[in-house]
DNA sequence: AAGTTCTGCAACCGCGAAATT
DNA sequence: TAATTTCGCGGTTGCAGAACT
């Protein structure tokens, strides 16, 4: 593609104030409608072209994280959380890296879910000595080549908390250093339930002793149905969390669920273990 | 009900890599 | 090969709405 001469491009990229902050319905419509007619040619030269006040990374941003059709709204689910948590141990901070693994995922998303949710529950350390940038650790890749995974124990971000089901207690920031050997053997039933604190649904259901089989039928409850309106609305909220979270798809129309025959943590760890073929019947 | 604090997320910024001239 | 521009990444900020007092 041609390059514009730079005084050109300053020129014309002075010819109006540039625009910053939230981004308008109508700023969005003018911006899909030019990426849509007209592709992804030159971010830089773009918003001239499409009639906004923008600079071409702030059309960039907006386009690849909220306006693509190919990015995915909503909560993680657990599979995606799961992915999120290992890959973050093996790779430290590189979003993009972790994002490519998440289909309709954006860095930026991934990025903002960490911080929000995983940091807090699992407990983040962010020791400024241990904290090492992506792009420090671009240029060791190149340097060291085919070296991903052999990240120094006292570079690795950490995870850990007193707290946290997914490392044993932590006392001090020397002893929380992980091994990629430790990662893996991180009980799998501990993402489920790191993950249903995330999302704030931890203690709805009851420990009790059912077998999981693959097909998982939530029948109703009467007494709830019928006695608990409050608390009916807000369980049923949490399975559609639930429902969500597991990528479950066939979901039927009427609402039934038993909560005290029902053994979530057995649930998950059937889930995660690769039994794919759940169905809530609502 | 009003004021304050907290939380989640969209968006900006600076930087380095890659591409182009 | 050097200079310049564009792209993409990760860190950070600011705002809106929710939650709390």
């Amino acid at each position: 593609m041609p390059r514009v001469p730079p005084q050109q491009q300053q020129k014309s990229t002075n010819m109006k104030e540039i625009k910053k902050g939230a981004w308008s319905p109508e700023e969005d419509r003018k911006l899909r409608a030019y990426i849509i007619k007209y592709g992804i040619w030159n971010w830089s030269q773009m918003p001239i072209f499409a009639g906004l006040s923008r600079t071409g990374k702030s059309c960039r941003l907006r386009w690849v994280n909220y306006l693509s059709p190919d990015v995915k709204r909503g909560p993680f689910s657990l599979e995606e959380f799961e992915i999120v948590v290992k890959m973050y141990q093996e790779l430290g901070n590189r979003w993009s890296t972790i994002a490519a693994r998440l289909p309709g995922r954006t860095d930026n998303e991934v990025k903002n879910f960490f911080h929000t949710h995983l940091k807090k529950h699992l407990g983040l350390k962010t020791n400024a000595p241990l904290k090492i940038t992506a792009r420090r650790k671009r240029v060791d890749q190149t340097k060291e080549n085919a070296k991903t995974n052999t990240i120094k124990a006292e570079e690795r971000p950490v995870l850990g908390t007193t707290s946290s089901l997914l490392l044993p207690d932590v006392s001090s920031p020397c002893s929380s250093a992980m091994t990629c050997e430790e990662n893996q053997m991180m009980d799998v039933a501990n993402f489920s339930q790191t993950y249903l604190n995330c999302y704030n649904v931890s203690s709805l259901v009851d420990q009790s002793n059912i077998n999981v089989e693959n097909t998982v039928i939530l029948e109703s409850n009467p007494e709830i149905d019928e006695n608990i309106g409050v608390a009916d609305s807000q369980l049923r909220h949490q399975f559609d969390q639930y429902s969500h979270a597991c990528s479950i798809s066939d979901i039927g129309t009427s609402f039934n669920y038993s909560i005290d025959q029902f053994d979530m943590n057995s649930f998950w760890l059937d889930v995660i273990r690769g039994s794919d073929d759940h169905h809530f019947i609502f």
